[in-house]
RNA sequence: GGCCCGUUGGUCAAGUGGUCUAAGACACCGCCCUUUCACGGCGGCUACAGGGGUUCAAAUCCCCUACGGGUCACCA
């Protein structure tokens, strides 16, 4: 009889990400959760999110919380694994460790795997001697054929033993990756690695590997970083005669010097992007971009869009430069298409932590927010940058320098700041901002001076800038009192 | 250093033997719009790492060199 369920599954196509909970979701990694998302969603296929925390001293709890927010804040969303459960569960690597064990008693018993007694200094001492010598720094195997005197010797020392892999002499071991092609290695230059650490903890070559067996992942997308790991992980997959997934190794992101990303870079992790006022959307389209490649012109996609577009066949081999002014480019363009309400929903935390209002002000003033908000839409490249923009509405600023001092010291100044307000109070009811647009050209005319003598001393005696937002949005915005207060009129 | 991966303009990249005197985008520069700045529009600059092959034909295939990166843990 066919089990269907189980039938259905065989041909699915599933994915993961699995990061270790050891910091804030990097910026590399979301990029590799981006593309096994949109791989799997393309196929039509589950993504996964397991937690890859064996080494206990630098997982936590903390930082599992920060990855998860900072992927569902990216909108990359998993159909199975922490927190959604799935019935291939648990998916944190610490609750696996029978399902591990299992898998360890199969390879020791078929002869794979052995258990080594030697001291991490002795280790340390073998590896010192074989790099002097220029030769590749792998273990020895001095307990690859360890008898049971010597063994219950060596135990009775009070040795703890680690568990290695009997790696095979002679052997090629090839990767059919997804995106490098056809890569080959030599079994004499992985050695025999550690499959389960001294506190009976596996090493993460091997846990990755039962888990994906067990979890029935199909296609492992990851960084470039890991390719040197497969071999030793085909060599798990083969002992244990299991079905090895696609691998498909996507390139670093890289530093403006180069080597990959790290901290001195700048920012790193999703959520300082976040913090800084980045859309997600923004920061998607960005890393999509980033070692992938369309197939036609299109530049700007929203998820379902490279879902639909996606293909590993189009992931580029060479690792790519994180290009922080496109990205500021990109999220500039998602700004100015966001609507003015949700805008000034996301500009007022910003505003209030800046201390221009609070929130109970902002709350009440949320009409008169928007329209400043609009007045600067198009100057802003992230969100945080309404801190500065806006400042001007809630405050004069200092005469910006020497030259705006000498523009507002012109004599003709007095005329054209009596003759706005004058036009200002003769209407009956506050005018929109292309009326007042109007107010300025007619004073251009009617006093024979240029744009720049008109223009400049208001927008200078108004703000003290010598830059900024519409002349004729400002002044809407702020409202007749203040401009008069502005002027000390 | 060994092993592995990579190398098209400053950056992201298209290109899978002829359609390449090599697309597009960011950045930069210039012009226009705007009575400033920004936004927007238009235009320009700049590239197949080098050397050998293979082929009628090479950015595209092969080899070597150079350069860059990754990895060599009881980390993931």
């Amino acid at each position: 009889m066919i089990n269907l369920e189980e039938d259905f599954l065989e041909n699915r196509v599933r994915l993961r990400f699995a990061p270790s909970p050891t910091g804030p979701l990097h910026i590399g990694g979301a990029r590799s959760a981006l593309f096994n998302y949109l791989y799997a969603k393309k196929m039509q296929g589950d993504f996964i999110l397991r937690i890859e925390d064996t080494d206990l001293e630098r997982s936590s709890r903390n930082s599992e919380e920060s990855i998860k927010d900072a992927l569902i804040w990216l909108g990359i969303d998993w159909n199975e694994g922490i927190d959604k459960g799935g019935i291939y569960g648990p998916y944190r690597q610490t609750e696996r460790i029978e399902v591990y064990n299992k898998y360890v008693q199969e390879l020791l018993a078929k002869g794979f795997a052995y258990k080594c007694y030697c001291s991490e200094d002795e280790i340390a001492a073998e590896r010192t001697i074989l790099e002097e010598k220029h030769e590749m720094p792998i273990y020895q195997g001095k307990c690859r054929n360890i008898t049971n005197e010597q063994e219950k010797f060596l135990i009775a020392e009070g040795r703890k033993p680690v568990i290695r892999f009997r790696t095979p002499i002679g052997q090629k071991i090839i990767i059919n990756d997804a995106v490098r092609g056809i890569v080959t290695f030599e079994s004499d230059g992985v050695g025999d690695f550690i499959i389960v650490k001294s506190d009976g903890i596996p090493v993460y070559n091997f846990a990755v590997v039962i888990d994906d067996i067990t979890m029935k992942i199909t296609h492992v997308v990851r960084g470039e970083e890991h390719l040197a790991n497969t071999p030793r992980q085909i060599l798990i997959y083969e002992a244990l005669a299991a079905n090895k997934p696609i691998f498909a190794h996507i390139s670093l992101i890289l530093g403006t010097d180069r080597t990959k990303m790290s901290k001195r870079h700048g920012s790193t992790s999703v959520v300082n992007y976040q913090n800084d006022g980045y859309l997600p959307e923004a920061l998607i389209n960005f890393l999509a971009l980033l070692g992938w490649s369309p197939d036609g012109e299109q530049e700007f996609f929203n998820l379902e869009e490279l879902i639909a577009q996606f293909s590993l066949e189009r992931v580029a081999k060479n690792p790519a430069v994180f290009d922080k002014d496109k990205l500021n480019y990109i999220n500039a363009k998602y700004i100015k298409e966001l609507s003015v309400e949700k805008l000034t929903e996301l500009a007022i935390p910003y505003l209030v932590k800046a201390g221009y209002l609070t929130e109970a002000q902002a709350l009440a003033e949320k009409v008169w927010l928007m329209k400043m908000i609009s007045a600067i839409q198009n100057r802003l490249v992230c969100v945080k940058d309404v801190v500065e923009e806006a400042s001007l509405f809630f405050k004069m600023g200092k005469i910006e320098n020497e030259e705006a001092q000498e523009i507002l010291s012109e004599r003709t100044v007095p005329l054209v700041l009596t003759s706005l307000i004058k036009k200002l109070e003769a209407v009956a009811t506050w005018p929109e901002p292309l009326e007042i647009k109007k107010m300025i050209k007619n004073i251009t005319k009617e006093l024979g001076l240029g744009g720049k003598q008109v223009f400049m001393p208001i927008r200078i005696a108004l703000t003290g800038k010598m830059s900024g937002p519409e002349m004729h949005d400002f002044i809407y915005v702020i409202g007749l009192e203040e401009v008069k207060k502005r002027l000390n009129i």
